[in-house]
RNA sequence: GGUGAGGUUCCCGAGUGGCUAAAGGGAUCAGACUGUAAAUCUGACGCGCGAGCUUCGGUGGUUCGAAUCCACCCCUCACCA
Protein backbone atom coordinates (compact mmCIF):
# COMPACT_ATOMS: atom_id res chain seq x y z
CA UNK A 1 0.00 0.00 0.00
CA UNK A 2 2.53 2.21 0.38
CA UNK A 3 3.95 2.69 -3.21
CA UNK A 4 0.37 4.04 -4.37
CA UNK A 5 -0.86 7.62 -2.82
CA UNK A 6 -4.26 7.40 -1.30
CA UNK A 7 -6.08 8.70 -3.42
CA UNK A 8 -4.80 5.72 -5.98
CA UNK A 9 -5.47 2.98 -3.78
CA UNK A 10 -9.07 4.47 -3.25
CA UNK A 11 -9.03 4.62 -6.92
CA UNK A 12 -7.69 1.01 -7.30
CA UNK A 13 -10.45 -0.26 -5.40
CA UNK A 14 -13.43 1.54 -6.94
CA UNK A 15 -13.75 3.49 -3.90
CA UNK A 16 -14.30 7.56 -5.93
CA UNK A 17 -17.29 8.43 -7.08
CA UNK A 18 -16.98 11.99 -7.47
CA UNK A 19 -14.99 14.32 -5.78
CA UNK A 20 -13.93 17.96 -5.88
CA UNK A 21 -10.44 19.17 -8.12
CA UNK A 22 -8.82 15.86 -8.10
CA UNK A 23 -5.36 17.61 -8.47
CA UNK A 24 -5.64 19.95 -5.66
CA UNK A 25 -7.11 17.53 -3.33
CA UNK A 26 -4.18 15.44 -4.13
CA UNK A 27 -1.87 18.02 -3.22
CA UNK A 28 -3.64 18.63 -0.29
CA UNK A 29 -3.31 15.49 1.44
CA UNK A 30 0.29 14.74 0.50
CA UNK A 31 1.48 17.85 1.46
CA UNK A 32 0.12 17.46 5.43
CA UNK A 33 -2.32 15.67 7.59
CA UNK A 34 -5.24 16.24 7.19
CA UNK A 35 -8.55 16.17 9.19
CA UNK A 36 -11.57 15.10 7.66
CA UNK A 37 -15.19 13.66 8.33
CA UNK A 38 -18.36 11.74 7.84
CA UNK A 39 -20.96 11.70 8.84
CA UNK A 40 -23.50 9.18 10.53
CA UNK A 41 -27.37 9.68 10.78
CA UNK A 42 -29.23 8.09 13.49
CA UNK A 43 -32.12 6.23 11.62
CA UNK A 44 -31.79 3.07 13.97
CA UNK A 45 -30.46 1.63 16.77
CA UNK A 46 -27.38 0.57 15.07
CA UNK A 47 -25.51 1.02 11.96
CA UNK A 48 -26.03 -1.22 8.98
CA UNK A 49 -23.41 -2.95 6.44
CA UNK A 50 -24.28 0.48 4.10
CA UNK A 51 -22.50 2.34 6.52
CA UNK A 52 -19.33 0.54 6.50
CA UNK A 53 -18.29 1.61 2.87
CA UNK A 54 -17.69 5.34 4.49
CA UNK A 55 -16.80 3.97 8.30
CA UNK A 56 -13.58 1.75 6.94
CA UNK A 57 -12.97 4.75 4.48
CA UNK A 58 -12.45 6.86 7.27
CA UNK A 59 -9.76 4.47 8.63
CA UNK A 60 -7.79 4.20 5.12
CA UNK A 61 -7.35 7.88 5.70
CA UNK A 62 -5.74 7.94 9.10
CA UNK A 63 -3.84 4.63 7.96
CA UNK A 64 -2.46 7.37 5.66
CA UNK A 65 -1.91 9.72 8.65
CA UNK A 66 -4.90 11.83 8.14
CA UNK A 67 -7.56 12.74 11.38
CA UNK A 68 -10.83 11.45 10.89
CA UNK A 69 -13.54 12.61 12.92
CA UNK A 70 -16.87 10.63 12.73
CA UNK A 71 -19.95 12.96 12.96
CA UNK A 72 -23.19 11.64 14.62
CA UNK A 73 -25.66 13.26 13.82
CA UNK A 74 -27.56 14.54 16.85
CA UNK A 75 -29.92 16.98 15.16
CA UNK A 76 -29.28 16.11 11.70
CA UNK A 77 -31.26 12.78 12.37
CA UNK A 78 -33.86 14.74 13.99
CA UNK A 79 -34.59 16.10 10.38
CA UNK A 80 -34.03 13.30 7.89
CA UNK A 81 -32.14 13.78 4.50
CA UNK A 82 -34.15 13.69 1.73
CA UNK A 83 -31.36 13.03 -0.75
CA UNK A 84 -32.85 10.85 -3.38
CA UNK A 85 -35.44 9.19 -1.16
CA UNK A 86 -38.50 9.39 -2.53
CA UNK A 87 -40.94 10.00 0.18
CA UNK A 88 -40.69 12.23 3.47
CA UNK A 89 -39.83 10.17 6.06
CA UNK A 90 -41.73 9.97 9.51
CA UNK A 91 -40.19 12.37 12.46
CA UNK A 92 -38.14 10.29 15.37
CA UNK A 93 -38.70 11.70 18.93
CA UNK A 94 -35.80 13.45 20.28
CA UNK A 95 -35.28 10.85 22.42
CA UNK A 96 -35.34 8.16 20.36
CA UNK A 97 -32.30 9.84 18.76
CA UNK A 98 -30.80 10.81 21.66
CA UNK A 99 -30.60 7.07 22.60
CA UNK A 100 -29.18 6.36 18.91
CA UNK A 101 -26.92 8.42 18.90
CA UNK A 102 -25.05 6.72 22.14
CA UNK A 103 -25.47 4.02 20.52
CA UNK A 104 -23.80 4.97 17.03
CA UNK A 105 -21.10 6.28 18.85
CA UNK A 106 -20.05 3.20 20.20
CA UNK A 107 -20.26 1.42 17.45
CA UNK A 108 -18.13 3.93 15.00
CA UNK A 109 -15.56 4.02 17.41
CA UNK A 110 -14.77 0.16 16.56
CA UNK A 111 -13.17 1.37 13.25
CA UNK A 112 -11.21 3.90 14.11
CA UNK A 113 -8.07 4.76 16.34
CA UNK A 114 -8.58 6.99 19.11
CA UNK A 115 -4.80 6.86 20.20
CA UNK A 116 -2.78 7.59 17.41
CA UNK A 117 -0.98 10.63 18.46
CA UNK A 118 -1.99 13.86 16.22
CA UNK A 119 -3.90 12.14 13.75
CA UNK A 120 -6.02 9.99 16.83
CA UNK A 121 -9.94 10.26 15.18
CA UNK A 122 -12.84 11.93 17.52
CA UNK A 123 -16.60 11.99 17.32
CA UNK A 124 -18.23 15.18 17.53
CA UNK A 125 -22.11 15.34 17.51
CA UNK A 126 -23.90 18.10 15.35
CA UNK A 127 -26.35 18.91 18.12
CA UNK A 128 -23.73 20.30 20.00
CA UNK A 129 -23.61 23.37 18.06
CA UNK A 130 -26.87 22.99 16.63
CA UNK A 131 -29.03 23.35 20.17
CA UNK A 132 -28.92 26.50 20.76
CA UNK A 133 -28.88 28.17 17.63
CA UNK A 134 -31.84 30.31 16.88
CA UNK A 135 -34.19 30.57 14.30
CA UNK A 136 -33.16 33.96 13.09
CA UNK A 137 -29.81 33.90 13.85
CA UNK A 138 -29.80 30.57 11.54
CA UNK A 139 -32.02 32.61 9.05
CA UNK A 140 -29.18 35.77 8.96
CA UNK A 141 -26.30 33.98 9.07
CA UNK A 142 -26.55 31.11 7.38
CA UNK A 143 -29.22 30.67 5.46
CA UNK A 144 -28.65 33.73 3.69
CA UNK A 145 -25.84 32.40 1.93
CA UNK A 146 -28.20 29.73 -0.03
CA UNK A 147 -29.88 30.50 -3.08
CA UNK A 148 -33.46 28.31 -3.61
CA UNK A 149 -32.96 28.29 -7.12
CA UNK A 150 -29.82 26.33 -7.08
CA UNK A 151 -30.89 24.03 -4.20
CA UNK A 152 -34.12 23.30 -6.61
CA UNK A 153 -31.64 22.31 -9.37
CA UNK A 154 -29.64 19.75 -7.16
CA UNK A 155 -30.64 16.37 -8.35
CA UNK A 156 -30.79 15.05 -4.93
CA UNK A 157 -33.76 16.93 -4.42
CA UNK A 158 -34.83 17.08 -7.93
CA UNK A 159 -37.29 13.82 -8.08
CA UNK A 160 -39.24 15.08 -5.07
CA UNK A 161 -39.72 18.14 -6.49
CA UNK A 162 -40.79 16.88 -9.92
CA UNK A 163 -42.71 14.11 -8.35
CA UNK A 164 -46.54 13.73 -8.61
CA UNK A 165 -47.65 12.07 -5.53
CA UNK A 166 -45.05 13.07 -3.06
CA UNK A 167 -43.45 16.29 -2.45
CA UNK A 168 -40.94 17.42 0.26
CA UNK A 169 -41.79 19.03 2.96
CA UNK A 170 -39.35 22.45 4.23
CA UNK A 171 -38.26 20.72 6.96
CA UNK A 172 -36.28 17.88 4.96
CA UNK A 173 -35.60 20.60 2.35
CA UNK A 174 -33.51 22.61 4.88
CA UNK A 175 -31.27 19.37 5.79
CA UNK A 176 -28.87 20.76 3.30
CA UNK A 177 -28.57 23.54 4.95
CA UNK A 178 -27.77 22.35 8.08
CA UNK A 179 -25.56 19.63 6.99
CA UNK A 180 -23.66 22.38 5.56
CA UNK A 181 -23.53 24.18 8.31
CA UNK A 182 -21.73 21.10 10.28
CA UNK A 183 -19.09 21.70 7.64
CA UNK A 184 -18.26 24.80 8.26
CA UNK A 185 -18.50 24.46 12.01
CA UNK A 186 -15.83 21.80 11.82
CA UNK A 187 -13.79 24.36 9.76
CA UNK A 188 -13.92 26.62 12.27
CA UNK A 189 -13.25 24.14 15.23
CA UNK A 190 -11.13 21.25 13.85
CA UNK A 191 -9.58 23.10 10.79
CA UNK A 192 -11.82 19.76 8.91
CA UNK A 193 -11.11 20.38 5.54
CA UNK A 194 -12.51 17.53 3.96
CA UNK A 195 -15.96 15.32 3.76
CA UNK A 196 -16.67 12.38 2.69
CA UNK A 197 -19.50 10.32 2.05
CA UNK A 198 -21.81 8.28 -0.21
CA UNK A 199 -22.57 9.16 -3.16
CA UNK A 200 -26.07 10.56 -2.71
CA UNK A 201 -24.49 13.28 -0.44
CA UNK A 202 -22.43 14.83 -2.95
CA UNK A 203 -25.27 17.93 -2.63
CA UNK A 204 -24.68 18.11 0.58
CA UNK A 205 -21.33 18.18 0.37
CA UNK A 206 -20.75 20.86 -2.32
CA UNK A 207 -23.16 22.86 -0.05
CA UNK A 208 -20.62 22.62 2.80
CA UNK A 209 -17.16 23.30 0.76
CA UNK A 210 -19.01 26.38 -0.36
CA UNK A 211 -20.52 27.61 3.16
CA UNK A 212 -17.07 27.03 4.50
CA UNK A 213 -15.56 28.90 1.78
CA UNK A 214 -17.98 31.84 2.27
CA UNK A 215 -18.50 32.10 5.80
CA UNK A 216 -14.71 31.19 6.85
CA UNK A 217 -13.00 32.03 3.45
CA UNK A 218 -11.76 28.84 3.25
CA UNK A 219 -11.18 26.19 1.07
CA UNK A 220 -12.33 23.05 1.61
CA UNK A 221 -12.99 19.54 -0.58
CA UNK A 222 -15.08 16.73 -0.72
CA UNK A 223 -15.48 13.28 -1.83
CA UNK A 224 -17.89 10.62 -2.64
CA UNK A 225 -18.39 6.82 -2.24
CA UNK A 226 -19.60 5.11 -4.84
CA UNK A 227 -23.69 3.36 -3.51
CA UNK A 228 -22.64 -0.40 -3.30
CA UNK A 229 -24.67 -2.06 -5.82
CA UNK A 230 -25.22 -5.76 -6.38
CA UNK A 231 -24.80 -7.29 -9.82
CA UNK A 232 -28.36 -8.63 -9.85
CA UNK A 233 -29.74 -5.50 -9.12
CA UNK A 234 -31.16 -6.03 -5.65
CA UNK A 235 -30.75 -3.74 -2.97
CA UNK A 236 -27.06 -4.44 -0.85
CA UNK A 237 -27.65 -5.02 2.75
CA UNK A 238 -30.61 -6.24 2.84
CA UNK A 239 -32.32 -9.69 2.58
CA UNK A 240 -36.13 -10.09 3.10
CA UNK A 241 -35.16 -11.29 6.31
CA UNK A 242 -34.08 -8.40 7.55
CA UNK A 243 -31.47 -5.86 7.37
CA UNK A 244 -27.71 -6.72 8.15
CA UNK A 245 -26.78 -5.09 11.10
CA UNK A 246 -23.40 -4.30 12.65
CA UNK A 247 -24.52 -4.52 16.13
CA UNK A 248 -23.82 -8.56 17.05
CA UNK A 249 -26.99 -8.04 19.19
CA UNK A 250 -29.32 -7.45 16.03
CA UNK A 251 -27.03 -9.66 13.75
CA UNK A 252 -25.25 -12.45 15.05
CA UNK A 253 -21.84 -12.64 13.67
CA UNK A 254 -22.58 -16.33 12.53
CA UNK A 255 -25.55 -14.39 10.43
CA UNK A 256 -23.10 -11.63 9.52
CA UNK A 257 -20.71 -14.07 8.36
CA UNK A 258 -22.75 -16.26 6.48
CA UNK A 259 -24.13 -13.16 4.34
CA UNK A 260 -20.73 -12.44 3.52
CA UNK A 261 -20.39 -16.29 2.43
CA UNK A 262 -23.10 -16.00 0.31
CA UNK A 263 -22.38 -13.13 -1.94
CA UNK A 264 -22.64 -13.57 -5.63
CA UNK A 265 -19.35 -14.49 -7.64
CA UNK A 266 -19.98 -11.42 -9.47
CA UNK A 267 -19.94 -9.31 -6.66
CA UNK A 268 -17.26 -11.14 -4.21
CA UNK A 269 -13.97 -9.45 -5.64
CA UNK A 270 -15.53 -6.07 -5.97
CA UNK A 271 -16.39 -6.26 -2.05
CA UNK A 272 -13.59 -7.47 -1.02
CA UNK A 273 -11.96 -3.98 -2.69
CA UNK A 274 -14.72 -2.21 -0.67
CA UNK A 275 -14.36 -4.23 2.43
CA UNK A 276 -11.33 -5.11 3.27
CA UNK A 277 -7.95 -3.80 3.88
CA UNK A 278 -6.64 -6.53 1.82
CA UNK A 279 -4.49 -4.50 -1.03
CA UNK A 280 -5.76 -4.37 -5.15
CA UNK A 281 -2.89 -7.36 -6.05
CA UNK A 282 -3.83 -9.62 -3.37
CA UNK A 283 -7.30 -9.50 -3.94
CA UNK A 284 -6.63 -9.17 -7.97
CA UNK A 285 -4.63 -12.97 -7.28
CA UNK A 286 -7.40 -14.27 -5.53
CA UNK A 287 -9.75 -13.46 -8.03
CA UNK A 288 -7.32 -15.16 -10.89
CA UNK A 289 -6.68 -18.33 -8.66
CA UNK A 290 -10.60 -18.68 -8.58
CA UNK A 291 -10.96 -18.23 -12.47
CA UNK A 292 -8.33 -20.90 -13.15
CA UNK A 293 -10.17 -23.33 -10.01
CA UNK A 294 -12.83 -25.92 -10.47
CA UNK A 295 -15.70 -25.44 -8.42
CA UNK A 296 -16.11 -23.36 -4.91
CA UNK A 297 -14.45 -20.28 -5.52
CA UNK A 298 -12.37 -18.65 -2.34
CA UNK A 299 -13.22 -15.46 -2.85
CA UNK A 300 -16.74 -15.58 -0.75
CA UNK A 301 -14.46 -17.30 2.06
CA UNK A 302 -11.72 -14.65 2.38
CA UNK A 303 -14.26 -11.77 2.15
CA UNK A 304 -16.84 -13.32 5.03
CA UNK A 305 -13.36 -14.05 7.33
CA UNK A 306 -12.18 -10.41 6.64
CA UNK A 307 -14.72 -8.56 7.20
CA UNK A 308 -16.33 -10.65 10.19
CA UNK A 309 -13.20 -10.03 12.09
CA UNK A 310 -13.51 -7.01 11.44
CA UNK A 311 -16.81 -5.81 12.37
CA UNK A 312 -17.15 -8.62 15.77
CA UNK A 313 -13.39 -9.30 15.99
CA UNK A 314 -11.43 -12.42 16.33
CA UNK A 315 -13.79 -13.89 18.90
CA UNK A 316 -16.34 -13.12 16.87
CA UNK A 317 -15.16 -15.05 13.66
CA UNK A 318 -14.16 -18.21 15.32
CA UNK A 319 -17.43 -17.91 16.93
CA UNK A 320 -19.11 -17.87 13.79
CA UNK A 321 -16.82 -20.27 11.67
CA UNK A 322 -17.59 -23.39 14.63
CA UNK A 323 -20.95 -22.31 13.62
CA UNK A 324 -20.90 -23.09 10.15
CA UNK A 325 -18.61 -26.09 10.76
CA UNK A 326 -21.22 -28.30 12.60
CA UNK A 327 -24.11 -26.90 10.46
CA UNK A 328 -22.53 -27.21 7.00
CA UNK A 329 -20.63 -30.19 7.97
CA UNK A 330 -23.40 -32.41 8.09
CA UNK A 331 -21.52 -34.71 10.60
CA UNK A 332 -23.04 -33.74 14.24
CA UNK A 333 -21.92 -36.66 16.18
CA UNK A 334 -18.42 -34.95 17.13
CA UNK A 335 -20.54 -32.59 18.69
CA UNK A 336 -20.24 -32.10 22.56
CA UNK A 337 -22.60 -31.08 25.33
CA UNK A 338 -20.70 -28.21 26.03
CA UNK A 339 -19.91 -27.85 22.08
CA UNK A 340 -23.88 -27.34 21.37
CA UNK A 341 -24.60 -25.21 24.35
CA UNK A 342 -21.22 -23.13 23.10
CA UNK A 343 -23.29 -22.86 20.21
CA UNK A 344 -26.17 -21.23 21.98
CA UNK A 345 -24.00 -18.42 23.10
CA UNK A 346 -22.65 -17.82 19.76
CA UNK A 347 -25.50 -16.93 18.13
CA UNK A 348 -27.23 -19.77 16.40
CA UNK A 349 -31.00 -19.23 16.87
CA UNK A 350 -32.17 -21.34 19.55
CA UNK A 351 -35.10 -21.75 22.03
CA UNK A 352 -35.88 -24.35 24.79
CA UNK A 353 -38.58 -26.91 24.29
CA UNK A 354 -41.25 -27.92 26.99
CA UNK A 355 -42.85 -30.69 26.81
CA UNK A 356 -46.23 -29.95 27.59
CA UNK A 357 -49.34 -29.63 25.52
CA UNK A 358 -46.36 -30.83 22.90
CA UNK A 359 -48.84 -33.74 21.69
CA UNK A 360 -51.36 -31.28 20.67
CA UNK A 361 -48.79 -28.52 18.88
CA UNK A 362 -48.33 -29.47 14.96
CA UNK A 363 -44.42 -29.31 13.99
CA UNK A 364 -45.88 -25.98 11.54
CA UNK A 365 -46.31 -24.27 14.84
CA UNK A 366 -43.60 -25.06 16.68
CA UNK A 367 -41.24 -24.16 13.95
CA UNK A 368 -43.28 -20.85 13.16
CA UNK A 369 -42.87 -19.89 16.40
CA UNK A 370 -38.98 -20.33 16.84
CA UNK A 371 -39.26 -17.57 13.80
CA UNK A 372 -37.56 -20.63 10.92
CA UNK A 373 -41.00 -18.90 8.88
CA UNK A 374 -44.39 -19.20 8.50
CA UNK A 375 -46.65 -22.19 8.68
CA UNK A 376 -47.68 -22.40 5.52
CA UNK A 377 -43.11 -22.22 4.34
CA UNK A 378 -43.01 -24.85 6.81
CA UNK A 379 -45.77 -27.11 5.62
CA UNK A 380 -44.33 -26.65 2.00
CA UNK A 381 -40.69 -27.61 3.28
CA UNK A 382 -42.17 -30.50 5.05
CA UNK A 383 -43.85 -31.74 1.69
CA UNK A 384 -40.76 -31.88 0.00
CA UNK A 385 -39.21 -33.35 2.73
CA UNK A 386 -36.61 -29.98 3.19
CA UNK A 387 -37.23 -30.39 6.96
CA UNK A 388 -34.61 -32.70 9.12
CA UNK A 389 -34.48 -33.09 12.89
CA UNK A 390 -30.52 -34.35 13.60
CA UNK A 391 -29.83 -35.19 10.00
CA UNK A 392 -33.22 -36.88 9.90
CA UNK A 393 -35.89 -35.82 6.99
CA UNK A 394 -39.44 -35.15 8.45
CA UNK A 395 -42.48 -35.01 6.17
CA UNK A 396 -46.07 -34.10 6.36
CA UNK A 397 -46.88 -37.18 7.83
CA UNK A 398 -45.02 -36.07 11.07
CA UNK A 399 -46.24 -32.86 11.73
CA UNK A 400 -48.67 -34.23 14.74
CA UNK A 401 -46.11 -36.05 15.84
CA UNK A 402 -43.86 -33.47 18.20
CA UNK A 403 -44.00 -35.17 21.18
CA UNK A 404 -42.27 -38.10 18.97
CA UNK A 405 -39.82 -36.34 17.26
CA UNK A 406 -38.98 -34.03 19.83
CA UNK A 407 -38.59 -36.72 22.76
CA UNK A 408 -35.99 -36.31 24.94
CA UNK A 409 -34.96 -39.75 23.99
CA UNK A 410 -34.08 -38.96 20.23
CA UNK A 411 -32.74 -36.09 21.03
CA UNK A 412 -28.65 -35.67 21.08
CA UNK A 413 -27.52 -36.06 24.91
CA UNK A 414 -31.06 -36.51 25.40
CA UNK A 415 -31.51 -32.99 25.01
CA UNK A 416 -30.15 -31.48 21.76
CA UNK A 417 -32.54 -31.05 18.23
CA UNK A 418 -30.95 -29.50 15.92
CA UNK A 419 -33.47 -28.24 13.16
CA UNK A 420 -33.07 -27.35 9.83
CA UNK A 421 -35.06 -26.21 7.15
CA UNK A 422 -33.89 -26.14 3.57
CA UNK A 423 -30.25 -25.93 3.45
CA UNK A 424 -29.82 -22.84 5.27
CA UNK A 425 -31.44 -22.40 7.75
CA UNK A 426 -31.37 -24.09 11.12
CA UNK A 427 -32.56 -23.71 14.60
CA UNK A 428 -31.26 -25.20 17.75
CA UNK A 429 -34.03 -26.91 19.88
CA UNK A 430 -33.15 -27.88 23.26
CA UNK A 431 -34.47 -29.40 26.81
CA UNK A 432 -33.25 -27.07 29.79
CA UNK A 433 -31.31 -29.27 32.11
C1' G B 1 -59.53 28.62 1.04
C1' G B 2 -60.87 26.64 -4.17
C1' U B 3 -60.33 22.80 -7.93
C1' G B 4 -58.59 18.17 -9.48
C1' A B 5 -56.18 13.34 -8.64
C1' G B 6 -55.36 9.61 -5.24
C1' G B 7 -55.00 6.03 -0.52
C1' U B 8 -55.76 -2.18 -2.68
C1' U B 9 -52.38 -7.79 0.36
C1' C B 10 -44.01 -6.64 1.49
C1' C B 11 -43.37 -3.21 -3.16
C1' C B 12 -45.32 -1.82 -8.02
C1' G B 13 -50.02 -2.31 -9.93
C1' A B 14 -55.12 -4.53 -11.90
C1' G B 15 -59.84 -4.70 -10.03
C1' U B 16 -66.23 -0.45 -10.14
C1' G B 17 -71.96 -5.07 -6.64
C1' G B 18 -71.62 -11.79 -6.35
C1' C B 19 -67.50 -16.31 -10.42
C1' U B 20 -62.36 -11.99 -5.69
C1' A B 21 -58.13 -13.82 -0.53
C1' A B 22 -58.45 -10.27 -4.70
C1' A B 23 -55.10 -10.37 -12.18
C1' G B 24 -50.02 -9.44 -13.51
C1' G B 25 -45.00 -8.26 -12.25
C1' G B 26 -41.12 -7.75 -8.59
C1' A B 27 -39.17 -9.33 -3.96
C1' U B 28 -39.12 -13.50 -0.67
C1' C B 29 -39.21 -18.83 0.79
C1' A B 30 -38.77 -24.15 -0.55
C1' G B 31 -37.47 -28.14 -4.36
C1' A B 32 -34.55 -29.89 -8.74
C1' C B 33 -29.64 -28.57 -10.78
C1' U B 34 -25.10 -26.80 -8.10
C1' G B 35 -20.42 -24.59 -5.13
C1' U B 36 -24.44 -22.77 1.38
C1' A B 37 -23.04 -19.31 -6.33
C1' A B 38 -25.47 -17.54 -11.01
C1' A B 39 -28.99 -18.87 -14.72
C1' U B 40 -33.14 -22.02 -15.53
C1' C B 41 -37.44 -24.95 -14.36
C1' U B 42 -41.26 -26.31 -10.39
C1' G B 43 -44.13 -25.10 -6.11
C1' A B 44 -45.60 -21.69 -2.10
C1' C B 45 -46.54 -16.70 -1.16
C1' G B 46 -53.00 -12.70 4.36
C1' C B 47 -53.36 -16.13 9.00
C1' G B 48 -54.43 -21.21 10.31
C1' C B 49 -52.45 -28.67 10.37
C1' G B 50 -57.62 -28.15 9.51
C1' A B 51 -62.76 -26.70 9.87
C1' G B 52 -62.28 -21.87 9.28
C1' C B 53 -60.84 -16.74 10.35
C1' U B 54 -59.32 -11.69 9.06
C1' U B 55 -58.19 -7.95 4.75
C1' C B 56 -58.61 -3.45 0.17
C1' G B 57 -57.25 4.69 4.62
C1' G B 58 -61.30 5.25 8.99
C1' U B 59 -66.39 5.18 10.76
C1' G B 60 -71.28 4.48 9.72
C1' G B 61 -75.04 3.20 5.93
C1' U B 62 -77.60 0.86 1.38
C1' U B 63 -77.95 -4.43 -0.11
C1' C B 64 -79.50 -11.31 0.45
C1' G B 65 -74.32 -9.88 -0.84
C1' A B 66 -69.35 -4.28 -1.10
C1' A B 67 -62.50 -3.42 -2.27
C1' U B 68 -66.43 -2.02 -5.60
C1' C B 69 -72.60 2.14 -4.22
C1' C B 70 -73.85 6.39 -0.44
C1' A B 71 -72.48 9.83 3.77
C1' C B 72 -69.09 11.86 6.87
C1' C B 73 -64.06 11.91 8.42
C1' C B 74 -58.53 11.26 8.11
C1' C B 75 -54.15 11.41 5.06
C1' U B 76 -51.15 12.44 0.43
C1' C B 77 -50.22 15.03 -3.98
C1' A B 78 -50.91 18.67 -8.03
C1' C B 79 -52.72 23.21 -9.78
C1' C B 80 -55.00 27.82 -8.54
C1' A B 81 -55.80 31.79 -4.93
Amino acid sequence: MNELTLLQDLKARGLIAQMTSEEELENHLNESSVTLYCGFDPTADSLHIGSLVPLLTLKRFQQYGHKPLALVGGSTGLIGDPSFKAQERKLNDDETVASWVNKLKEQVSLFIDFDCGTHSAEVVNNLDWTRGLDVLTFLRDVGKHFSVNQMIAKESVKQRIDRDGDGISFTEFTYMILQSFDFQQLNKSHHCTLQIGGSDQWGNITGGTELTRRMNGNRAYGLTLPLVTKSDGTKFGKTETGTIWLSAAKTSPYAFYQFWLQVADADAYQFLKYFTFLSVVEIDQIEADDKERQGRPEGQGVLAREVTKLVHGEDGLVAAQRITAALFSGDLSDLSADDFEQLKQDGLPSSSLVLQGMSDKPLTSLLAEADMGNGKQIKDALQRNAVTVNGVAKGLEDNFKSAEVFAESEGIYNAYFLVKLGKKKHHLFYYSA
